[in-house]
DNA sequence: GCTATTTTTTGTGAGATGCGTATTAAATCT
DNA sequence: AGATTTAATACGCATCTCACAAAAAATAGC
């Protein structure tokens, strides 16, 4: 824990009106006061040393106050409150996720609305570093140039994977988009794009994004569980994002579990959950039934869809490795319920196309094994976010230092 | 979080510098200032607050010069170092222990000195909450008696038990030791004993312990695996307690497995880690085989000896049934490394007085499981401590508050 | 034995912060 | 137009940390 001196303790309260102005909107002065438990004169000086700085600003008109007030008691009366709020253009960031068969790049501005994007539905894992970080850096740019930008104006980028990454080294422990172990991935791109890079594990991205944008917001305790290509598990834990000791991030798909005996592989033996309920291990193993279009499945973007089609056809056998994906990962789910008795999971990514045929006996298997004594603690919810929704995510993950530890030292009250 | 103000910038510095005191028993101002980053001045200035509360004294004679300087640049020069240490005196703590078949009782000084301990070999699960209260009360009084204390002297209970606890609500959810669930014990005890009193979980008395005094010393993050009647889960990150959402401590027992193929129960079908892997699991399995001394076997507190006893002289079937619970809690365990991916994994509880009959499947059972990309992350240690351990545990969790927010409110310090 | 040196500890003042109270600002109500 | 109400700010106070300097308390050297 760090000492506090006089600038930390304004450098936490800073953050608080800063996170107030993000999470509510155009807000008052007076709103976020009783919001922060800060009195009003601390407010004051902080938004006025945040006008200075531009990073907040008065919103002109103020034609929010009649609905504000009719939920109050009677008319506005008294001095009008001044809404705030963020300034989009006090910076732009730009959020890259790398997936096996593409890549997604998204610019957006202080308060994370997305200018623009870019997929590029290439299949890059295993190249070479240099070839993909070729292609992120000319995403990047393309995506930048696309909104308008020009590259000094960026803040900052931060580039999302599946796999094992140490945000704090900037490395990328493993991942299946690299060949090599132990890729400083973020010094790569920061020399190329002579900008602040960072790496993330992807399932830490769109866990951020749930806090900010969507089911999370407002929970200061959920998980996510990301079942794309491979499975990742983002925790958020008082408030924050729980990121394992040594800044490693947890990866699911290392979880290990028995293979049920009536399960093709024999009974015995010991597999790792991204074996079975991946979308990949899915893919696989639909591939194997199909040898007709098995190299097609594999390689087209569009997998997932035709296995959803498959099953729906009443394909018995892919219907089987659905609902066999669907309790294994229903297995893992129960126990992590009972390791951390989270109010809420939501469940994220592709393999969820699936819909009922992989939900189902999810949901049943979690059920059925859920400890007595949670079982209404936790609400397992879905949402499928489209890619966008993780470079989101990830330009989020950048602007959240930005408000946290502002580059500009906001000076003195007394300007 | 909290908002900040003066007020706790000086008690983050506060307990900071309590911190360092009780780590680096006798140390001089300089060296908190050193350790801590803060200036001499502020280190000078909260040790006299500190001195005038009489939560600290000066060491008398300064016999640890010479050990010190010898190892720094030469003898002895200039102002001699005054040492600081906790008072023992402050204040003083009752820590206890309920497990089924035992009451564990400690005093403690302000230091976490063990004054006294008390044993009750006593079997107190399911019995009534009143009579566990009774007895814990008439421990807690006897164990202050013993250690020439009167009630009005000690400032805080805390009651260790297995199960689901939550702390800050200061009851317990669900217990083996308890009838009933939801036990607002901490309430009950206050009331009979008219001295602060807290409930946690078990297995965070024990990983407070390792912390403060065992195996996990100067960690930052390492987990503990609690294997008594119960299987518990401690997590330190980030050098806190983790307590999962809503302060509900993960139960370990609760985690599943599918039991392997061969085993007794038809291979398919899914178990709980505490129906095979717990002390009380170990001690059924047994009993179910000996069917002359199951009875005194279940009772005895001393049964796990029994089954050691009957390992050693080669009964296959008890060698199996720890064999078993072995493997499956190394697979638990594998994949607890998977998850937190801890740089220490400390085993403590009494059914590792199995020793290597136990410990040698586990031991291989991990590191066979455990994820290539984590094998030499996470070294296990075992550790056996007796209950007193855990009682004294519990005594530090009251002092943690007491050093972290002080009953007394340390004036300004300006005198 | 006395002075110089070294190291630790403590005053003193400056700078920064949050908060409470009083004041100003800007609207609506009568 | 004046009264009322609400929002935002100016001012003074108490607190905190820190840098600098001074004091305290020992040893080293002559």
């Amino acid at each position: 824990m760090k000492t506090a001196d006089p600038e930390l303790m304004r450098a936490i309260n800073r953050f608080h009106v800063m996170d107030a102005i993000r999470r509510f909107g155009p807000i008052a002065r007076v709103e976020i006061s009783d919001r922060t438990q800060l009195s009003p004169t601390t407010v004051s000086a902080i938004t006025a040393a945040l006008l200075d700085d531009a990073l907040i600003v008065p919103r002109a008109i103020d034609s929010v106050r009649d609905a504000k007030d009719a939920a109050k008691d009677g008319v506005g009366r008294g001095r009008p409150r001044v809404m705030l709020e963020l300034n989009p253009d006090a910076a732009f960031v730009v959020g890259v996720k790398l997936a096996p068969d593409q890549i997604t790049v998204a610019t957006t501005n202080f308060r994370a609305d997305v200018l623009k994007t870019l997929t590029l539905p290439i299949r890059i894992d295993r190249q070479p570093v240099s070839v993909i970080a070729d292609l992120v850096e000319d995403g990047v740019r393309r995506c930048i140039a696309d909104a308008d930008l020009t590259m000094d104006k960026i803040n900052g980028v931060c580039v999302g994977l599946p796999g094992v990454v140490e945000r704090a080294a900037g490395v990328c422990r493993q991942s299946p988009i690299f060949r090599e172990r132990d890729v400083p991935f973020a010094a790569e791109l920061k020399s190329r794009l002579g900008i602040d890079a960072s790496v993330d594990s992807d399932v830490n991205l769109v866990t951020l994004a749930e806090h900010w944008f969507g089911m999370g917001r407002g929970l200061d305790d959920f998980i996510v569980v990301s079942v794309e290509h491979n499975l990742g598990l983002g925790v958020i834990h008082n408030g924050e994002l729980f990121r394992g000791a040594n800044g490693i991030s947890p990866d699911l798909g290392d979880l290990l579990f028995r293979p049920p005996a009536t399960g093709s592989n024999g009974g015995s033996g010991v597999g790792r959950l991204s074996e079975v309920a991946s979308e990949a291990a899915i893919l696989e193993e639909v591939a194997a039934l199909l040898n007709g279009e098995a190299e097609s499945l594999r390689r087209s973007v569009r997998g997932m869809a035709r296995v959803v089609e498959l099953a729906e056809a009443g394909d018995q056998r892919v219907l089987g490795v659905l609902a066999t994906a669907g309790e294994a990962l229903g297995f893992a789910i129960a126990n992590l319920i009972a390791l951390f008795a989270p109010p809420k999971v939501i469940l994220a990514g592709a393999a969820l196309s699936a819909g009922d045929l992989f939900l189902s006996p999810l949901r049943s298997t979690v059920s059925s094994l859920t400890p007595a004594n949670l079982t209404d603690v936790s609400e397992i919810v879905v949402h499928q976010w489209g890619a966008d929704m993780w470079a989101r995510g990830a330009a989020a993950m950048t602007l959240r230092d930005l408000y946290g530890a502002p580059w500009n030292t906001t000076g003195p009250a007394t300007t």
